[in-house]
This record gives C-alpha cells, structure tokens and sequence, in this order.
DNA sequence: GCCGTTTTCGGCCCGACTGTTTTCAGTCG
C-alpha cells in the first residue's frame, strides 16, 4: 500500500505542531508539501528508491522534507516530530477537528488547563473551567461543547456522492429565492473531487443579507451567520455559503471554485501584463501607483462572468474539473484545451450485476432500467467464482453460460442491443478466474481485481489486459475511497499495455470507488488508451452514477471519443469483437 | 521550509467572521 497517506498526517501534524509554537511560514511549507504527497501518483517508497533527489521530484518537497519522509520510510518516525510531541503532548489533530479550535488554541488550552485529548476538552468544558481561561469565555466553552460529538466522529473528507446531492437539494431552494439571481455550487465539489471537505456553495445577489436569513433557516444548525456569508451543519455535513453582489459573480466564483494552485498560476500570469485578480474582478493596475492600496483598485476589466475572466487574461475558459494546475492554463493560453466528454454522451453501460449475483434485480428488469434511463445497449456482467468472492456470489463457469442464454432470451423482447458478460476476478498471478473456452462465448468479459488489493498490481493488472478474451479492465487498483488506498500501479506501462491489447480501462462510476481516478485517466488519455465509464450498477436507480464517472474522465481531461461507451452499439460490438 | 524568465535571499494570499479584545488574534476557507 502506497505511504503517501501517512506520510502526509505526519507532515500535516508537523505543521500543526509548528504552527502551535508560532513558528512562521514553515507551516504552511509542510501543509503543501503533505498535499501534494498525499495526491501524487507514484509512491513515496518508490521514489524514496532513489533517494532525497526521488523524493524531491514532488513540487513543493525539498531537501529538509524528503530527508525527513526517507527518515519516516526507514524508521517509521520523524524524530523533529517526536521532539515536537513530547514539547505539546496534545492529540492536536483530534483537538483541532472541533469547529473554532486550531493548533494556538489548543496549545493555549494545554499550558492552561493541560488539555491533552477530546475528553479531557469534554471534561474542562463541562466544568466550566474553559471560560476561567484568559482569552476564552462562556460562548467558546458552549461552542466547545456543541462541536465535540461532531469533531469525534467526522475525521474524514466526505465522499463527493455523499455531498453532491446535499449540494443539489439546496441549491435548488437557493435558486428560488427570489433576491437570488444565481447559485451555484464551488470549491472542490465543483471540481467533482472524490471527497470534499465540506459543501462550497455561491450565490450572486443584491441583498446578502436576505439570503443569509433564509438559507439559515432553511435546514441544519448554524455554525456562523453573518452578513455576507453562513456556515451550517446538514445531514452531518459542513456547508458554506457566500453571497456575492450580482457583477461580481464570476470572480467570485472562478475565485472560489479553486483550486488554491489553479488560482496562484491564473493571478501570477495577471500581474505579468498589469492586472490583478481577486473575487471581485479583474483590475487593470498599469497605471495605478500601488495596486495594493484596495480591493478594486484600477479599472476594471472582467468578473461579471467566469468565461469574462479567462478571456480577459487571454485564456479559453477552463472547465472547473481541470482546475489543478496540472498544465490547463497552458492549454488554454495555446487553445489547446481538450473538448472534455458530458454527461449525456454515454450511450450504455458495461458492467451491471442482477440477482444472478450479488445484484437486486433479473435481468428483464435491468433491462428495462436501461432502457428507461435512455441508454441503447448494456452489458449483463455479473460475478464470477474466484479469489474475493465470498458467501456464494459468484456465477460458476456453467451457470455463466446458462445466464449467457437467459440474457440472449430477454434481449429479443428489447430494441436495446444487449451484450452477455462476466465479472471474472484476476488472481494474485493475474489470472483470470474463468475457463477460456467460457469467456470465448460470452461478449464482454469484464476482469477485476477483487483480493490481495494492496502492494504494487501492476504485473497482475498487465498479464489481465493481456488475456485474450478480456474486454475492460474493472476498477483497476481496487481502491474504496476513506477504507482502502488499492493498488500501486504503473498507469504509463497499464495504459501502453491497454492499447496494445485493444483493452479498455474502466473507470468505475461507483462514488466509494471513482477508479481509476483523475490523474491515471490523465495518463491514459495521453497514451491513446481506451475508457470505459461504467457504474458497476446492482440496482436500477444505481445508473444515475454514471455522472460521478463521466466527471472522472473530465478531471482527467478525457474526450467522447476517448471513451468506448460513447460509441453506437455497432461501434462498441466491434470493439469487442462480437 | 520552499522557491526563483525581474531574486540563491527575501519574500511567502487575504478577507470574513467570531469572540474576546478596548484595537485584535485566531480560525477558516
């Protein structure tokens, strides 16, 4: 299992530590160094192989961080970190998960009362002593008391499937107030990541106040209110609210969707031509003696709409799910920006499971859901026997057949073009764990990794997508977002492999899975691999997740015709060989 | 601690909100 996770708490909690003490900038120096760990593709173990120079190949890693992540690989500690622990015995991150409290508070809160974890912060608050503190008075200790049980439960990001329709659901209410004139979602929800901290939200209105009142009741409790912006806690969710006047909307919300690297490269390529950028507009400050005087300094040039400020900067607009500084302000600074997939373009599904399996419904039904949802084929790809599968959900290798001819039964009764498949389960070898002479009589042979899902899977994945009758490779690291981190792969050496092999690469549609994510698809797209966005359904209502992954393939900057399912049923039959 | 097509030293985003201050620090995004 990559280490990049761990790796980054412990520099994440370095800079809380740091930060307690009031040591400056260091701070947020290891915060970004633990982002960028945290997201990159290629393990830390693996560039560690190669020493501080490896290590340092991630941005914002240099020679003190890397000696101190090689430090972590080899000893499974930091020693500044445990000097920094033994200095604040506090369990800083728990402390810092309640709404209010960050790294200098707690510290405070340890010299005075010596405050180590949630409970004994329960204990002080309940007796009134947080209030005795200097500093501190009975609205914080209330405050301390109403965000405990919350800060011991939620110590992860949200899953975007989670948030997304929270977000929907009050965006819609927000959009019929009638001193609303837009609202749209922000942050990194915006940009469709697989989790998200909270729910960013916009509106553009010319009574602020107003919206706030009555966003605030609308749902949840209130965490703060003010007059230009809200937070509230929904269904266990933080949302953000930020109501911006009318002309000043897309600043607002191309400053605000994020993300922080994005943004630095957008404002830095401003002031090269004597603009400034921020959330009320762009500004040209060419003839302004100190551009730093105001807000709104210069005139102004763009910000009613987000497309506005791009072009002003002379840049295509920027789709927000590109928005990572991962090459787009280039792209779109030379028009080369790709013409990303939308949702709407898939025109069927290729991995859907029915009660053969472990899904809920036969196969007439599944049908029926596709071609109620307006799709023009599917593949009926239940699971096989094999490593992974427990409790009897496998089909074994007779009964595949005998489905095989049940699904060719129910595909007479349908216009939907439907193809018979299987799940087949890639061993440890990357063997696949169906007889050839099966998988020959079926279309679409769906192989995916389902044990032994940590460790480096790339020979396993590789000798899949070179098996002959293997149509999609499924969910290929295995990753569950929040529960697992899946495979370590070589997505460069997978994607020559796919395409070598005419194999698609799936992108599993499934929320807890978002697999393969943004920055492997990105790799794939450039190596000319075929996608397949899948759902991976066991219900009906299961194939509106198809957005989750057809906004998967945009973070990875990938095409319709990137994608097989975006062809006609001829078209996919041909790629599969049927 | 990191970084550099104006710098290998001298900068590092900044505004809203809160609670506690009698003018501001800490938190958050």
């Amino acid at each position: 299992m990559s280490r990049n996770a761990a790796v980054a708490d412990r520099l994440d909690e370095m800079a809380d530590r740091l930060e307690a003490t009031d040591v400056a900038y260091k701070p947020r120096a290891y915060r970004q160094a633990a982002d960028n760990i945290r997201g990159h593709t290629v393990a830390v173990e693996t560039l560690a192989e190669d020493g501080v120079d490896g290590v340092k190949q991630i941005d914002r890693v240099g020679d003190a961080i890397a000696q101190k992540v090689i430090e972590y690989l080899d000893t499974g500690r930091i020693e500044e970190l445990e000097e920094l622990r033994e200095e604040l015995p506090v369990d800083i991150e728990a402390i810092t998960r309640v709404a209010g409290i960050g790294p200098k508070t707690a510290a405070d809160l340890y010299e005075a009362l010596g405050i180590e974890d949630l409970d004994d912060l329960e204990a002080a608050a309940e007796a009134g002593e947080i209030q005795t503190v200097k500093g501190f008075g009975a609205t914080t200790e209330q405050n301390i008391l109403d965000g405990i049980d919350f800060a011991r439960e939620s110590h992860q990001r949200e899953l975007l499937g989670d948030a997304r329709p929270l977000a929907d659901r009050l965006l819609g209410s927000l959009r019929e107030f009638d001193v609303v004139d837009a609202a749209d979602t922000a942050g990194s929800l915006r940009r469709w990541r697989p989790t998200v901290g909270d729910v960013d939200l916009l509106a553009a209105s010319d009574d602020s106040e107003t919206v706030v009142e009555q966003f605030t009741d609308l749902d949840g409790e209130i965490i703060e209110a003010g007059t230009s912006k809200a937070s509230l806690r929904v269904d266990g969710l933080r949302v953000d609210l930020r109501v911006v006047a009318t002309e000043e909307w897309g600043s607002a919300l191309q400053y605000f969707t994020g993300s922080r690297d994005h943004n630095i490269v957008v404002r830095n390529r401003a002031l090269d031509t004597g603009l400034k950028v921020n959330e009320y507009g762009i500004f040209d400050v060419a003839d302004v003696d100190d551009p730093d005087a105001g807000q709104c300094v210069g005139s102004r040039v763009a910000g009613e709409t987000e497309r506005s400020m791009y072009e002003s900067l002379g840049l295509d607009h920027v789709p927000p799910e590109l928005r990572e500084d991962h090459g787009e302000i280039d792209a779109a600074a030379a028009g080369d920006l790709p013409t990303l997939i939308e949702e709407g373009e898939l025109r069927g599904d290729l991995h859907l499971h029915t009660d053969a399996s472990d899904g809920q419904n036969s196969v007439a039904e599944l049908i029926a859901a596709a071609e109620a949802f307006g799709y023009e084929y599917l593949a009926v790809t239940d699971h096989a026997t094999g490593s992974g599968m427990v409790g009897g959900v496998g089909v074994d290798d007779d009964d595949l057949l005998a489905l095989a001819e049940t699904v060719r039964d129910a595909a007479r009764d349908t216009d939907l073009r439907v193809f018979t498949g299987v799940e087949a389960n890639i061993g440890e070898d990357g063997s696949v764990s169906v007889d050839d002479d099966v998988l020959a009589e079926l279309d679409c042979v769906v192989a995916s990794p389902h044990a032994a899902l940590d460790g480096d899977g790339t020979e396993r994945l590789v000798a899949a997508v070179e098996h002959p009758e293997v149509n999609v490779l499924g969910h290929p690291t295995g990753r569950l977002l929040n529960r697992r981190s899946g495979l370590d792969i070589d997505m460069e050496r997978l994607a020559e492999t796919a395409v070598a092999n005419d194999t698609a690469l799936e992108i599993n549609a499934n929320p807890s899975r978002l697999d393969l994510r943004g920055d492997y698809v990105k790799q794939a797209v450039e190596i000319g691999a075929t996608l397949a966005i899948d759902t991976d359904a066991h219900q009906p209502s299961s194939l509106d997740l198809a957005r989750f992954g057809v906004h998967t393939a945009r973070r990875g900057w990938a095409e319709a015709d990137d994608v097989l399912n975006t062809r006609d049923a001829d078209g996919v039959a041909d790629f599969l060989d049927v």
